[in-house]
DNA sequence: GCAAAAGTGTTGGGGGTACACCCATGT
DNA sequence: ACATGGGTGTACCCCCAACACTTTTGC
């Protein structure tokens, strides 16, 4: 913030958010195809300008509403990094600054024929290069599931996956989904109702599944994250992922 | 990225530093003394206002060249996050993308009397409060600290605080200093030693200091980082740090 | 010799992996 | 009865904390 004596550059900047879900048992990134140029009919992530007086974060929940239709975002919702603002976008120097949402499987809005459709898209097919993406989105996700890969290894946010209520299985489902790897369920089961402040059993049962039923839990209070805190480290030592 | 009707608001755009090093055993950050309202006379980061045509890393490392007289900075320079735009700076909205370096102790310039001065500050003096920083800057130095804990853990990053060459007691010296804790020097040693892809022996030794010479290692070729990629976790299982 | 710092050996325990085994439900 | 998934017990192993001990310098 020191004051240098050519004008300040102003630029426009946009907010974009990297919403992902468990879905399928695989990773999933909602993605509105855009209908117009630049990359007409290209898939992107949802986003937009950010308005006078708005937080970024209030920005992002914003846009994540108006193109899913979610009253207000499940989940949570974290700043992932700024890119730009050169060479991104071809009507001139935009920079965004993108977040990331983990959420559970939620409905997208059925969008109408003059808004821009919004879906879940397998991640894979995204970065397999089978879907291509608008603008530096790739990379911006390819940011935000590394961030969500290694945030699950220390941190409760896998719980942001699930619903209000959760099994073990469930739980697990989300880190083999994130991680792309097998976990042993007996392993995973000791090391998640053994940690400390993470999971709270709420005595209730599924039922009506095949097997035997599972316990529900939900997130502890202490894991619980508070309203702009940072995240605590609930999960120490951590919960390894395998080595590549 | 989506397109909305009203005309996109645009922001003026800052990039501050964050620069930390190691000195007489404790973590110092680098402030300038402002010259000018808002908060004249009051310490803040290192900083300025992105140009036309730059990219955030290059306008970060920019300004801080600018600010200290290093010729191109030494260590290792990410970004951090960023903040605003609202309600941080009184003459209006002002978003700011702040960046981290951490690197060894290098002397700043002095500056002259038109300048801002720059100099080390001990970082607990500025979180005790008895050193105030202007705008929300002392938010943003717990983030960065913050940051750079955690950041040791796993990754190669203590040897961007030493010089080329550094011995394992003076990078243990690192992890006490940012830790604020005290570390075993001889488990230390084999951890640091024994991690493979981290440290690279110069073959050549201390001298001169009391006690037995020590051994000069750098840092292993596969632990520097390649220009733009994110820093390998090079230390699995992580160097953990002692419980608070 | 003595202090100081570098570096090695060894031991005990916590937590991880792997896997055998039992439990409770749907069909 | 059988399949299916939930949950527990246990053996082994690796790595870390703790600390005794040796090595190599300066004074």
């Amino acid at each position: 913030m020191t004051e240098t004596h050519p004008a300040p550059a102003r630029f426009p900047v946009t907010v974009d958010v990297v919403a992902l879900t468990v879905r399928d048992g695989g990773l999933n990134v909602l993605l509105i195809t855009r209908l117009i140029d630049p990359f007409r009919g290209r898939l992107a992530l949802p986003g937009g300008f950010i308005l006078a007086g708005e937080e970024l974060l209030e920005a992002a929940g914003r846009e994540l509403a108006e193109e899913t239709g979610v009253g207000h975002h499940p989940g949570h919702l974290e700043q992932l990094g700024s890119y730009g603002p050169k060479g991104r976008d071809p009507r001139g120097d935009v920079l965004t600054v993108a977040h990331l949402l983990l959420a559970p499987d939620f409905p997208v809005l059925a969008a109408g024929s003059d808004a821009e459709h919004a879906a879940w898209y397998p991640v894979r097919h995204v970065l397999n290069g089978d879907l291509q993406l608008a603008f530096d989105h790739e990379r911006i996700l390819t940011d935000a599931v590394e961030r969500a890969k290694s945030k699950l290894e220390y941190s409760p946010l896998a719980a942001a996956f699930c619903g209000d209520e959760f099994t073990i299985a469930q739980l697990r489902a989300v880190y083999e989904a994130v991680w792309g790897t097998r976990l042993d369920p007996r392993n995973f089961h000791r090391k998640a109702t053994g940690t400390p402040d993470f999971l709270q059993d709420t005595g209730r049962m599924t039922t009506g599944d095949a097997g035997r039923p599972a316990a529900l839990f939900r997130l502890a209070a202490a894991a619980r994250p508070a309203a702009g805190q940072p995240t605590r480290a609930v999960l120490n030592p951590p919960l390894m992922r395998p080595r590549d």
